[in-house]
RNA sequence: GGCGAGAUAGCUCAGUCGGUUAGAGCGAAGGCUUCAUAAGCCUUAGGUCGCCGGUUCAAGUCCGGCUCUCGCUACCA
């Protein structure tokens, strides 16, 4: 067989933050399933990774936090490759964005495409911190929303009204950082005309008919939009400096402009793979990877990543003209924790180096592979979990291994028996090694891992039914041959499931090769370890020795399970105050809103508060949000639009006496004009109830 | 509203090109067993394949419409 080259990535992490479970579940255990079975089976494998470094978050966290940009990935980027580590991560490399052989890479890659006009030049008038002395990414502006009125809208977003903004578009805009009124300001961005490349790129993604069918999706729904030309620079302090060469040649001051994170990020595939080249004593190696049409290059993400690994990057790559495409971005879809999405700011997460507090590598990696959101959003529950452990990974494949290994310990002195005159049924459970062996290749080879693992698993089912079924603790006596051929052909299976295993459970795997006698598996294609296609035939000698041991997978605890759910609850809660109801599932910020700039007695009293009785409130149709609700002033009755509808029911309001701004300008919504605007509460849970006051309708409100 | 993905047993999920009685694991019930980690094996129960209509000799599968969930997007207090 001739070695096939892999080029693996995982998607680098963002390095603001721990890690989580779905993270893990997403883009890096798969990758490093796949990684190890194909170096298992002989392949040249090269494995990627490292820590995404930049970008405006990254850079708002550290103002926030009042520590330098580097301080922060210093500190993300040693806790996630820790976490990666002890998690089992087989990456050949993983570097970090921050590097200079990266900022020389995706710098060099920058001006190849600027020096071949690949980049169109646009100038557009952005707000600008004049005290921090930065452009302000949309985020980092707040003021008022001009479609609802909110005061705490956020430049990309209003939350309360949900519509998407700019931030030019904000009334009375401030800076998140320093609450300076931003001004407008020019600067001049390089972008890169996707929509130019739209058939390339059409015709690239047809000839990919394998992939799977929600990345296809994905990318139909970007394609079918249209797209669009988007800027791959930024105006910050903190990325990859826009190389003077291609500014100067555009007569732009680059000063304060870097590289988007979005173009720089993938680049650092490349760069990783130098830095790993030249660690090892090849400064050109990583060309014989990225530079060659052998290469399988694929890339292991999340959902939210299509559209840069399946067309921004391929199309990069493509216009640069010197590296490979990749073959396939498997991508998943997200993990759930307990029915609800992870939140970082609801503290709704179990973080992968807290769970391997808790929990050895390998139970996380055999219940996250048993779930893994290949096709549709999945899952993650501690029961669930615990059962997995319990009655799969210790009852099926343990005590198998358990079983076999003591009762050779016992009747057979420790030394696996020989196989004399077999019968048909120990002549067809080795027959099944093969059946296995190939069966769990094929699905890993379609990054179907779940059905890897469960067609691995049947393996130790049939082991335990096979042993069950000769019956060697009554042959022992009856028929000592027949016992032996039992126990013999029931070693073999465990030492074909300690291969089958090994990438999927590396350690659990590697213990039980050294309770069987067995040695290392192959790391690389000439290395002489133990490869894949040894578990498709009797591995153990006659006569060699196994050694018994405690348990190899020890079951979990019924009160370890509870404790972590009681964890999850306590930091939920303390992160949404006194919010019990886990089971709301709506997004929002944990923290108070910011407290708004002072105003003058004289703004407040130009608005007219009245209670309003709600009449009648009805869904509006073809609107996700809006309620359209009759109201009387007293005086008169209004038609407002409530954006409510997410929240509440028309009968949270019919009859309630809600406070009403009277004299707000009236605006049309969806072809009907809304009145005024229902005030509503709203919580850090993002729930929403109405303003209300037992006070007779058109009553003024002060 | 538009686009994409999904909805199959109590739970987690398979189900290929339309083809016999819709499968697996876990859980449940009953039985057997004792080498073993209160393990193992066997048997059983459990499904209107989200809903409605259509094409077909035949639909979980193909087509149309609808409902719900998730994501993107538009409108939007």
């Amino acid at each position: 067989m001739t070695a096939t080259r892999y080029l693996v990535t995982s998607a680098l992490p963002y390095a603001n933050g721990p890690l989580h479970l779905g993270h893990a579940a997403g883009a890096y255990l798969p990758g490093d399933i796949f990684c190890r079975f194909q170096r298992l089976r002989g392949n040249e494998v090269l494995y990627i990774c490292g820590s995404d470094e930049h970008g405006a978050a990254i850079l708002m966290r550290a103002r926030q936090e009042g520590v330098t940009p580097k301080d922060v990935v210093d500190r993300s980027h040693e806790r996630i490759a820790r976490a990666f580590e002890r998690f089992g991560m087989s990456f050949d490399w993983y570097g970090r964005t921050s590097s200079a052989t990266h900022h020389e890479t995706s710098a060099a890659f920058f001006e190849k495409l600027a020096g071949e006009g690949r980049f169109v030049l646009r100038s557009e008038e952005q707000l600008f911190d004049p005290e921090a002395k930065l452009f302000l990414a949309d985020r980092f502006v707040v003021g008022t929303c001009p479609k609802c009125g909110n005061a705490n809208a956020y430049g990309d977003q209003c939350e309360a009204c949900g519509s998407s903004l700019s931030a030019k578009d904000l009334i009375d805009p401030r800076s998140t950082l320093t609450s300076a009124t931003p001004v407008l300001r020019e600067t001049t961005h390089w972008f890169l005309p996707l929509g130019d490349h739209q058939e390339v790129l059409a015709k690239w993604i047809a000839s990919r008919v394998d992939w799977k069918p929600n990345v296809l999706g994905q990318i139909k729904s970007w394609m079918e939009g249209g797209l669009e030309d988007r800027a791959m620079t930024r105006d910050l302090p903190w990325g990859v400096a826009v190389p003077k060469a291609v500014a100067d040649a555009a007569g732009v001051d680059a000063s304060g402009k870097v590289l988007y994170v979005w173009f720089d990020a993938p680049i650092g595939y490349i760069s990783a793979t130098r830095e790993w080249s030249q660690a090892h004593g090849d400064p050109d190696g990583w060309r014989r990877w990225w530079q060659n049409d052998e290469t399988q290059l694929v890339h292991f993400i999340g959902k939210d990543n299509i559209v840069f690994h399946c067309l921004v990057f391929p199309l990069m790559l493509h216009l640069h003209g010197d590296y490979v495409l990749p073959r396939d971005v498997p991508a998943n879809e997200f993990l759930n924790l307990e029915g609800q999405k992870f939140s970082t700011s609801r503290n709704w997460a179990v973080w992968l180096d807290d769970a391997l507090d808790e929990f050895p590598a390998d139970y996380l990696r055999y219940a996250l592979c048993s779930i893994l959101p290949e096709s549709k959003d999945a899952d993650f529950s501690w029961r669930d979990f615990g059962a997995r452990i319990n009655n799969e990974l210790a009852d099926t494949l343990g005590n198998l291994v358990h079983r076999c290994v003591t009762f050779c310990v016992r009747s057979f002195e420790g030394r696996v028996p020989p196989l004399e005159g077999p019968s048909d049924v120990d002549r067809e459970a080795l027959d099944q090694l093969a059946r296995t062996t190939r069966a769990v290749a094929d699905s890993i080879e379609h990054y179907r891992f779940r059905e890897a693992l469960a067609e691995l698993m049947n393996l130790a089912r049939h082991g335990n039914k096979y042993l069950s079924d000769g019956e060697p603790w009554k042959t022992k006596k009856s028929d000592p041959r027949a016992c032996a051929n039992t126990i013999h052909v029931a070693l073999q299976i465990v030492a074909s499931l300690s291969i089958l295993s090994d990438p999927f459970l590396p350690d659990i795997a590697q213990r039980l090769r050294g309770r069987l006698g067995l040695g290392a598996t192959r790391r690389e294609p000439q290395d002489a370890g133990l490869s894949w296609d040894a578990a498709a035939q009797p591995l153990l000698e006659v006569g060699a020795t196994v050694h018994d041991g405690e348990a190899l997978v020890p079951k979990i605890e019924d009160s370890a399970i509870e404790a972590q759910l009681a964890k999850l609850e306590a930091a939920s809660r303390a992160a949404t105050g006194t919010a019990t109801e886990a089971a709301d599932a709506s997004s929002s910020a944990a923290a108070y809103a910011p407290l708004l700039p002072t105003i003058a007695f004289e703004d407040f009293a130009k608005i007219d508060l009245r209670i309003g009785r709600v009449l009648s409130a009805e869904k509006m149709k073809k609107s996700k949000k809006l309620l359209r609700c009759e109201v009387d002033l007293g005086f008169e009755v209004r038609q407002i639009l409530a954006g409510v509808a997410e929240h509440l029911t028309p009968e949270d309001l019919i009859g309630k006496q809600v406070v009403v701004v009277a004299n707000l300008a009236a605006r049309p919504m969806l072809g009907t004009e809304s009145q005024g605007m229902l005030l509503m509460a709203e919580g850090r849970d993002g729930k929403l109830s109405p303003a209300t006051a037992a006070q007779e309708a058109g009553a003024t409100v002060r």
